[in-house]
DNA sequence: TCTGCTTTACTACAAACATAGTATAAGGAA
DNA sequence: TTCCTTATACTATGTTTGTAGTAAAGCAGA
């Protein structure tokens, strides 16, 4: 948990996981290779201390490990959106969509989908 | 610029500094006292730092200077949110309305006040 | 069994960060 | 002018980050 908690190359190496679900240090080196290329040994010191930090686990699966990410993608998502709530809108997510209703341009389809969330939000 | 090139705890002084508006060591030492007690000489390393990464300005009065955010709250909320748009929501931010209408409760107020900005959009 | 790969463990090291002390200068009070 | 009080400049130190090398261990093929 706390994901937060990681450095800007850890949270790559997060993202690469979330995208695999779960993999061996190979398996997320070849995964990162397509925008950053680092060294095996490199990612496998991120997938140590991350585990260090409790943001992946892992398990021993024959002669490797395999790593897996602590909390979801979504779960992570949320976390960020909160925090970001909390920051800029005073915490109340009204206020977040508000200003992006505000700011967006919107084609009309998009305004049309908008309205007919808002009426299933009523309807409830 | 590039406020996002700042450490965590040279972003809590900017946000002391986008409270303030303006202010010396000492003022922002007092804002940040609030939440955070950190040494004056501490603060001013701070802002010597966010000065030379052009984060903030530094205009002498007096005896002291007195900083100034280079950019304001708003423009780095937006900065901000574009990222996070980008990372999350595929850099569509109708996906991120979305998404916050469908997991937000509101009360019937605010989903009036929704309707009314979209209708508002519409018009337009 | 010997020889290679694959993988982990341990170590390294420079840059950035978090935090603050000391020294010194400059302005105001006495 | 002497002495506080502020404020800046410079220095310092421990930690975290980014990045990777080397050594050693295990298994796989020849």
């Amino acid at each position: 948990m706390k994901v937060d908690a990681l450095s800007k190359a850890e949270l790559q190496v997060m993202a690469a996981l979330w995208r695999l679900g779960a993999g061996s240090v190979a398996d997320i080196q070849r995964e990162l290779g397509k925008e950053r290329k680092l060294a095996y040994t490199t990612v496998a010191t991120y997938l140590t201390r991350m585990a260090e930090k409790g943001a992946v686990t892992a398990r021993k699966v024959g002669r490797a490990y395999v790593f897996e990410p602590s909390e979801s993608l979504s779960d992570y998502r949320k976390a960020t959106f909160r925090d970001l709530v909390a920051r800029f809108f005073d915490g109340r997510p009204t206020a977040l969509v508000s200003h992006f209703i505000e700011t967006t341009s919107f084609t009309d389809d998009e305004l049309a989908t908008l309205r007919a969330l808002l009426d299933d939000k009523a309807k409830k």
